[in-house]
DNA sequence: GCGACAG
DNA sequence: ATCTTGTCGC
């Protein structure tokens, strides 16, 4: 798959920020796509005393959820981590790994914010907005937000509210165990995105997307070493 | 000023 | 995210 827009590279924070200011009118939040018969999924690793990394990108058969394709890439640091302009950070190397894919996935499911950010513009839109993808964003923690308790049983879930505003949904997607942090990153509304994450994680807190990509990091690292 | 803060 | 052992709980 090839990227949609050619990003300007900001020069420092603020820059990064006036970006995301200007990119997130693009995001879209209701569904937009038609079979999705392939879903990727991609994360990155960072070795730990090097400002190296490796990021994956692991297509998955929507249906059975077996693996179809693996990219694999590596790359340096090019952006400190910072809470709202994690994008900055992970989006180069991710970027890298989705355009070696030979199976353009229909959609993807990205660790960290979609919507549920403070300028509305996490990885997930970034993401979305890049390559003009339908794109699910599915964080273990919150950025921004709060949300009532949510119920026991896997599929329950509370809105994440900014203010009066709902950014996304926090999902149980086990019985007993915390839930996620689902919010749209682009061309997915927030009930099928709950929908999509449930229908990938039928066993384990995190969609096997994630599972499957964080795998391929990890390996790849110890390799690499 | 102090706390919060995706990965 | 990464560094790390044992340990509490179902």
């Amino acid at each position: 798959m090839h990227p949609y827009l050619d990003l300007p590279w900001p020069a420092d924070e603020a820059a990064a920020e006036d970006q995301q200011r200007r990119l997130a009118p693009l995001v879209e939040r209701e569904d937009r796509f038609a079979d999705i018969r392939y879903v990727a999924g991609v994360d990155v690793a960072y070795a730990a005393h090097s400002d190296r990394l490796v990021a994956a990108a692991v297509v998955l058969d929507a249906t059975s959820l077996a693996v179809v394709e693996q990219s694999l890439v590596e790359d340096v640091v090019r952006f400190p981590y910072i809470p709202g302009l994690f994008s900055f950070r992970e989006l180069p190397p991710i970027a890298a790994a989705l355009q070696r894919l030979q199976t353009p996935p229909d959609l993807i499911v990205c660790d960290g914010q979609g919507l549920a950010h403070p300028r509305r513009f996490g990885l997930a839109c970034h993401l979305g907005v890049m390559f003009d993808v339908p794109v699910i964003g599915c964080g273990k923690t919150r950025l921004v937000g709060r949300h009532a308790p949510v119920g026991p049983a896997r599929g329950e879930h509370a809105d994440l509210l900014d203010g009066d505003e709902i950014i996304g949904s926090a999902l149980r997607t086990r019985t007993g165990i915390n839930p996620l942090y689902v919010s749209v990153g682009h061309r997915i509304g927030l009930a099928s995105a709950r929908d999509w994450v449930l229908r990938l994680s039928p066993t384990y807190r995190l969609p096997e997307t994630t599972r499957a990509a964080d795998h391929l990091v990890q390996e790849a690292l110890k390799v690499a070493d």
